[in-house]
DNA sequence: AATTTAGCGATTGTTCAACGATCCTTCGAT
DNA sequence: ATCGAAGGATCGTTGAACAATCGCTAAATT
């Protein structure tokens, strides 16, 4: 109906696709902050003043509010009423928690197997991860591993599932960020992945499940010794 | 510390106590416009204007808009850039989706078990249907369905998972709310919700895990025929 | 000297008014 | 009748303003 319309009056169907990738400058806002996050350029705890933020990007306070409160839903950042906005810090118990929902979500997502394309998706992440491997790139080996665990949700083609997983990589990345720069932390995690992806692909799924679930109480632990105490 | 200055100070502790609970405007503009979606005031597509609500309820534009970002990022709301805010009406896809999200997230969380006191939270949910169908209470009978559901989850203990649940719980009390009136509707499920509580009771994890799948997967096509095509 | 009080500065929460941009509709021209 | 151009309405964003609240420091009290 909306292409329709946009074709009849004369817009290309490219811009009309284009219209709807438009980013409020509240979102660019937001995307900018979030990148900054996922650099490390911003760390746990960090306070973000309003003006401060607004003057640095050239856009008004009210939209680095609206810029704040998407944040906010995400988790990314925390808000302390009449204090300010803090950039999000896990606490011992949320390690656990978003483990929780990471079993939930990615057993579940592997038990119903997925689309071949879907399959694919993780076998290309798996060799991602090993190329980066091979090039010493921790930096990729991390996104490569990120990059494997959201083509898994993705095998469940839940757009909803999806959203919610990328938030949770999103948290992980933020927290997660000094462990990522250690250089062994993802290598062992190869291994894990080229089989979990093998039982897949051979359909194996409670195999698999099994796998995938025991890597993740493996990760589990191991960040929690990393950040626990 | 907070609590020993008020204290000091002369002011209550229960004042104190509510200080951390004092919803911010744009919260309240967000209860308000839930509580009308959940009561089925606000109909699915219905459009939200931004400069009535604000005269409505008595605020500024801003703080409706600031409400706005709040009920989209759970879905109750879709924003049409520059277009205005609608109420969120799910398609045939959505129901799909919003029942494999719940599978994974409900599912996982009776695996686990869960506390003592979270398995008395789901026997209490299973008696308040039992004493709601008692009482021909159709509205109330959807409600304790909720409530058992949502006590499911809460199995996990995970705060995370409970928020995701909420949100979906409020996205199907928007769009399903039609279904809600008809009678019969929710009053099959109670025997559902009694033996997966028992079953549960009884330590037997994996038969509730199983009963619970296909309560759900009945559920979705309950849902499908009902808004289908 | 230690603790409480009071005051100060800074930042947030909220409102208001304004303007351009964009959409939908209606009207007029071809 | 179709197409394109004004009109009106609403959104997106800005800027400024003010009260409320917080953290801190200095003064006052015991």
């Amino acid at each position: 109906m909306a292409l329709s319309e946009a074709a009849t009056r004369g817009i290309s169907p490219a811009a009309a696709r284009l219209r709807v990738a438009v980013p409020s400058v509240a979102d660019r806002v937001a995307d900018e902050l979030r990148s900054q996050l996922a650099e490390g350029v911003l760390l746990p705890g960090a306070r973000l003043t309003e003006s401060t933020i607004a003057e640095d990007l050239g856009v008004s306070r009210n939209t680095v509010r609206e810029a704040f409160a998407e944040l906010a839903s995400e988790r990314l950042v925390v808000r302390h009423p009449n204090r300010g906005v803090f950039v999000a810090s896990l606490e011992a118990g949320d390690i656990h928690d978003v483990y929780t929902v990471r079993r939930a979500i990615e057993v579940s997502a592997i038990h119903g197997g997925g689309s071949p394309e879907a399959v694919a998706a993780v076998r290309a992440a798996v060799e991602e991860g090993k190329l980066a491997a091979a090039e010493n790139d921790d930096e990729g080996l991390g996104t490569a591993n990120q990059h494997f665990h959201k083509a898994i949700v993705a095998l469940a083609g839940s757009r909803r599932l999806n959203t919610i997983m990328a938030q949770v990589l999103a948290e992980m990345r933020l927290f997660f960020h000094k462990a990522t720069m250690d250089g062994h932390f993802y290598s062992g995690y190869l291994k894990d992945n080229e089989e979990i992806c093998m039982a897949l692909e051979a359909g194996e799924l409670d195999h698999a499940a099994e796998l995938l679930l025991a890597y993740l109480d493996r990760s589990e632990e191991k960040q929690a010794e990393v950040h626990g105490e």
